[in-house]
Order: structure tokens, then sequence, then C-alpha cells
DNA sequence: TGTCATTGAATGACGTGTCATATAGATTGA
DNA sequence: TCAATCTATATGACACGTCATTCAATGACA
């Protein structure tokens, strides 16, 4: 049978567990981002949604279903593409089938950026995870 | 030797154990934050700052240590206890040792909320991380 | 003791995320 | 075919976090 005991032991362990997610959470998170920001000028949303347009090469009409794959809120998304439409990485093409929707390209900067900002993304993935 | 197969494959695991990072981080703070919101009219931050205060009863002073057992910024700390001293649920005590320095106290009302939302919390991190 | 560097905390400007809403295009069904 | 409804994206108001700076108190040391 559980004491209180055990229950405030549980407790403190799911703490313990909580406190170590965020922790690595942010470390992970404010490394890439600073890296990002001080090499390419760009952060790391801006990044990831840089990857995902990159790795979704030619298919369906985008925007949307960038949103399924990331934590980001529609909104966020949509500012986040905003900017880098601005900083030239990325470029909205109208849909023919659909005329709400979009889709997105890499330009040429973007693409180059993306490979090289993709490198230091990995790395310190590799850093701070492995 | 590590082919270039080899290392694309090694990426893919990475960003794929990132993204999964990610989503559980935020599922569980998304979580927390709105039932803390709803019921306590609370954010994270601040209950996070109320479980430090609470479990780190009469000691040192205060904001500087609680800084040092958060993510958070100093500045980010300063402002999470300006609105719980504004909800009436923590105090700021001024130190004699050193006159810069703050102590936190919770109030009557503070430890209250802190009890209760505590649960809440709890819980939470056993349905998602569990 | 008087200067200089350091430390704890607060503050203002700013960037970015969220929520609620707006807008335009698509779909459904009478 | 026309309303009603739904869907994809954009936008504005707002909240909150960060950085840089400020301010007061402290410490060090000549």
């Amino acid at each position: 049978m559980a004491t209180t005991r055990d229950r405030q032991l549980e407790d403190r362990e799911l703490v313990e567990q909580w406190r170590s997610i965020q922790s690595s959470y942010f470390r992970t998170a404010g490394a890439i981002d600073r890296a990002l920001e001080a090499k390419f000028d760009i952060g790391l949303n801006e990044f990831e949604i840089l990857d995902l347009v990159a790795d979704s090469e030619e298919s369906s009409c985008r925007m949307k279903s960038l949103g399924e794959r990331t934590p980001m809120t529609q909104s966020a998304v949509s500012k986040v593409v905003d900017r880098l439409e601005k900083a030239g990485l990325v470029s909205r093409q109208t849909c023919a089938e659909d005329r709400r929707s979009l889709f997105l390209e890499l330009t040429e900067a973007g693409r180059a950026i993306h490979a090289n900002a993709a490198v230091e993304h990995r790395a310190l993935l590799k850093e701070n995870l492995g």
C-alpha cells in the first residue's frame, strides 16, 4: 500500500526528471539558437522551417503541412516565413489547385544558408544530446 | 570507416531524437501551463518560482539563488516575482546582511495556491512523462 | 579612507510567440 | 446557383522573455 512518504518520493522524482528535461531542452535550444544567430543571422525557429522546407522538396501545398510537423502555432509559422522571405531565403508560391494555399520554396541563398546551418545544427545536437 | 550514408543516417536519428524531445517538452509544458492558468490564474513560470520558494523555506537571500535553480534569466525571475507579488502570492523582504539582496516569502494566499497547484502539476507531469 | 571593480536586483527597449479575428477561396446541399 | 459553412493564411493586440543598462550596496586595496 502506498504511503504518504512513497508519494512524496515519487513526486520529487517526477520533478527532478522534469527539471532535467527542461534544462537539457533549454541548453540545447539555446546553444543552437545562439550559434545560428551569430553565424547565419537566423534563429532556431527560422532554421527549423528552412530544414522542413528543404527536406520536403516539391510536394504538397506547404504552409499547412509545415504547421503539422512543428510545435509552432499556425500564426507563428506564418511570421517565421515572413522573416525568412524578407531575408530572401524562401519564397511563397501561389498554389494553382487551391488558391488559399501557398507553396514554399528555398531560394538559392536559402539553400546555401541551410546547407551550412544544417552542419552546425547537427553538430550541436550531437554535442548536446549525444 | 564511416560512409556518407552512415553520416546521413546518424543525422536523421539525431534530428528525430531532437524533435521528440521538443514535442514532449512542449506538450508537457503546454498542458501544465494551460491547466494552471485556467484553475489558478498563474502560468508555468510563476508556478515554478512558487515551487522553488516553497521548498527552500527560510534560507539564504533568495532572488539570487532562485536564478541558479531555473533556466530563467535573472531579469525574467525579477519580472515573474513582480507578477507574483502583484497577485499577492509572494512578498519581497529586505535582507539585513546584504541590503542589495532580497528574501522571498510566500504569503498565506501563496501557500494555499501553491499547495493546490502542486497537486495538479505533479499529476500532469506524471501523465505526460510517466 | 577614497577610489575602483563587483554584485544583486530592477527597468526599458525590443523581438517574437499566442490568441482572436479577418479575409479570401473552397465546398456542400437545397 | 446561392447561401452557409469550412479551410488556409494573415494580421493586430497583447504578454512575456532577453539583452543591455542602471542603480545601489559591497568589497578590495592603495
